[in-house]
DNA sequence: CGACCGATTGACACAGCTCAAATGAAGTGG
DNA sequence: CCACTTCATTTGAGCTGTGTCAATCGGTCG
């Protein structure tokens, strides 16, 4: 991981989003980041932190993960900055947990307000990035509250694919899952034993295969309708033939696997 | 519902999560709008409706609800603006419904827009705003992913009852509730039969009664043991002992009652 | 008075949970 | 390189909360 380049990441998150334009790149450039490696359920954030800095997820996964019960109330891929909302209000009632191992770019509170006032476009998309938050949460209960079990597994599969490809990551439907079945039941509502049986359902349809940390999605027609995916709700840009919508018929090279989500 | 008066219920709600100046307030005061009267179920927004101003709750209750499978993921009482964020993305994947009859000041974008340029502190508390949705919609999510039928709907009347409380309504912890069984069963992810259950449950609790499109929430701890409530997420104000811990001992007078939630 | 809508009740079915144990994979230290 | 530990996955069996279906009851409105 390159330290100086952890503005890209979040530039592609940004123009997933958003047009900016190359002024608005440039800014981006600026941004002053001290690089942070996280083992597998490592806290990043605690309730009682009150952070002056936020944390670019550059690879691997984050969650939210509440304090009591332990659910999973949203996940961040690369790019994403799951505690952006915190240069408004630093206060917290979760816990940023590390699922898998992960590589966070600490960014000062301080740089946002910077890009944010001296660009209204910057400005604008950081408010489509909280906006997009929002309808993923809304998306998130519907999945909880009107779906079964196997279809709000799928869902979040469908989820965490498109949001992997929008920066760029997740190449032929295959990408890292570091995360164990039980982060997954702990994300989905379930039970860990049921999530087992969900996953070897979803195998045995052959709509996805999961083994020694990866998924592949091999039938994502069949995987999407079983989940209900219509990825509106991620707010985002790519109008042209979104690549899930038809996985390339030739046989994934081997060799190329996004290595963090 | 006097119509000059809209505003006011727009500055209890800001208040109620932010400290505004007289300034504030004053330039709150300008605010144009035009009521709308809605009935039971009916419809404010569509997915396809591009709207260029906002629906500040007057009177009664509002929600979001799923196009595909009527799913609510949110609640609004009086003060509230549902769609606030349509000021920066006219674009809704959701229908604005009307739970029971409701009475609505329609407020154009631009005033929104003038108030956050020209006070920063107004700015502040709608980002603030933003931010308290946010964090209900997560609560959202951890009491369907965690919690039983009968903490759920628990939980639903709490919060209910603590934000017509942070605006001034639901004295006595007495409210109206001119929603049905049905759509309360919408909102907790259960089947309206099994939501008729849970209440009637609550009845033989005594923790509340439910007579007459009205609340009354008889044993506030007991109600919010059962829901395991704490206000917190709602990023409310009030410090000074809220007012749900300790319900008056002496018997609410009866002719007084929250006209509207 | 009839029609309609919401609340209520009962009987039954099943998705998903819990408990408990076995198996497998990955890392550690000797 | 092998014992040992630890953690994740897998499997089986029984239990239960909640859904579904279907009917009844009660209030409200025209």
């Amino acid at each position: 991981m390159q330290t100086g380049f952890a503005y890209t990441k979040f530039a592609d998150r940004l123009t997933s989003i958003a047009e900016l334009s190359d002024a608005d790149l440039e800014l981006l450039t600026a941004m002053p980041s001290a690089i942070g490696h996280f083992a597998p359920h490592e806290q990043l954030l605690r309730r009682s932190d009150r952070p002056t800095r936020c944390c670019l997820l550059l690879q691997g996964y984050l969650c939210w993960k509440d304090d009591n019960d332990g659910q999973i109330t949203s996940i961040y891929v690369p790019g994403d900055v799951p505690d952006l909302h915190t240069i408004v209000v630093p206060r917290l009632d979760a816990r940023l947990t590390a699922l898998g191992p992960a590589v966070v770019a600490f960014v000062p509170h301080a740089f946002f307000h910077e890009i944010s006032s001296s660009s209204p476009s910057l400005q604008r998309a950081l408010q489509l990035l909280g906006h997009a938050e929002a309808s993923c949460l809304r998306n998130w209960i519907i999945n909880l509250g009107s779906r079964d079990s196997l279809s709000r597994v799928a869902h979040l599969m469908c989820e965490i694919a498109v949001r992997l490809q929008a920066v760029g990551l997740a190449k032929d439907d295959r990408f890292a899952s570091p995360f164990t079945q039980s982060d997954l039941a702990l994300a989905c509502a379930i039970s860990p034993v049921h999530a087992n049986r969900v996953i070897q359902d979803l195998r045995r349809r052959q709509v996805l295969r999961w083994q020694s940390r990866t998924i592949t999605i091999s039938d994502w027609q069949a995987l999407s309708r079983i989940a209900c995916f219509e990825s509106d709700y991620l707010g985002l840009r790519t109008h042209a033939a979104p690549a899930p919508r038809r996985p390339p018929p030739s046989i994934a090279a081997p060799g190329e696997i996004a290595t963090a989500g």
